[in-house]
DNA sequence: CACTCGTGGAT
DNA sequence: TATCCAAGAGT
């Protein structure tokens, strides 16, 4: 099981490596310092997301949610927006709960202990180890997409780098590679080594510090590690969204559940359409049967496709006019479109919003009388 | 283990 | 244009 460790000078593996790291590295906004805090939450940003994406977020989150304590006594509206645009939303709601665990049960200091911080929630494997290594120095592997990449092609592991049980035979020789040297630099090394020259696709092996040890490379087949998976195609479903306008010229939006897709944004009123059924019915339908409401259905006035990793959202959007509207609906607003900068939404919905102020927001607008 | 959970950029 | 993919975790 146990892959050609035999034939690596650890030792000189770690000095090429390290060293082309400390000169190559890149400033980014967490390797400001160590406070344990910062790396935990830029670990959890960084979470499937590209580091170039994350710098204006991580330094905004920073201004407001300077510390633990920020973080855990601020409203939910106000983190879920700090993530607005970034995706897998869950992760915001973990960190804040885990947070104000830190906060409660360990005075506001982030737990040293593997034992301690892997209980929070949001914190998996790679968080745990990446953190207790790059903040505390604790000699823990950290075994991200990159660096399975990597120690596939030096050490040619063949392993389907997508199951669960691949990232355990990482960690289970990495250490042997955390003797003797700085975690927090040995760790970051192979991330940015993979990040900047052993990349998925044409792998910069001339510039690579480490190529001498690579069996991969040594046998000219770096371009078939690692081994992936192929996923299967996204499913495609037809939606229908509706923006409602009332006598106020105000329009309803409606904020999605605790749990599941988009969990807490805030979106316009929308439904999936069945098969053989009109969008225009079914939107009717949704409308008296989820808030009560007899609408007037008006013309589509936009298309917007929403592509998530496991599934795609092709969306009509029609405006709908209402008379006579419950002023309090569960779980939804009337709001002018103007005033909707404190709420988050889904990239879809950021697009509608966006046509709808350029559109203008008269009641009845767009309607053939 | 297999599936869910976002988004934007690179190739 | 289509596909892949990026510092993964929860269920």
């Amino acid at each position: 099981m146990e892959p050609h460790l035999q034939k690596i000078d650890i030792k000189e593996f770690q000095h090429d490596l390290i060293d082309w790291y400390n000169h190559h590295k890149r400033e980014l906004p967490w390797r400001k310092n160590q406070d344990p805090y910062r790396v935990w939450v830029s670990e959890i940003m960084l979470q499937q997301t590209k580091v170039d994406t994350v710098i204006p977020y991580f330094n905004r989150f920073m201004e407001w949610f300077p510390t633990p304590e920020a973080l855990a006594e601020a409203k939910e509206e106000k983190v879920m927006k700090a993530w607005e645009g970034l995706g897998y939303y869950s992760r915001v709601r973990n960190l804040q709960t885990a947070v104000k665990e830190v906060v409660e049960e360990y005075g506001g200091n982030v737990p040293s202990s593997k034992k301690e911080f892997s209980s929070l929630k949001g914190v998996g494997p790679y968080t745990a180890g990446a953190v207790l290594s790059i903040a505390y120095e604790k000699p823990e592997p950290a075994v991200d997409g990159n660096v399975m990449r990597v120690f596939s092609r030096i050490l040619l592991i063949k392993e389907d780098i997508g199951k669960a049980k691949t990232r355990r035979l990482f960690e289970s020789f990495i250490p042997k590679f955390l003797e003797g040297v700085k975690p927090s630099e040995f760790n970051q090394a192979l991330m940015e080594l993979g990040a900047l020259v052993c990349t998925p696709k044409s792998p910069g092996c001339l510039l690579c510090p480490v190529q001498k040890h690579c069996a991969a490379r040594a046998e000219g087949i770096q371009d078939e590690l690692p081994v992936k998976e192929k996923k299967k195609a996204p499913a495609a479903k037809e939606m229908a969204a509706v923006v409602l306008k009332n006598k106020k010229s105000q329009t309803l939006f409606h904020q999605r559940g605790e749990k599941g897709l988009l969990a807490r944004l805030w979106e316009y009123p929308n439904v999936e359409v069945p098969a053989g059924v009109s969008p225009e019915e079914t939107v009717q339908t949704y409308l008296k049967e989820s808030f009560g409401i007899e609408a007037d259905i008006g013309p589509k006035v936009q298309k917007v496709q929403h592509v998530f990793s496991h599934l795609v959202w092709n969306i009509t959007v029609y405006e709908a006019v209402v008379l006579e509207f419950p002023e309090n609906i569960q779980d939804c607003k009337w709001l002018d479109p103007l005033e909707t900068e404190g709420l988050a939404f889904p990239v879809s919905h950021q697009k509608i919003l966006k046509a709808q102020k350029e559109r203008g927001n008269q009641y009845g607008a767009g309607f053939k009388k």
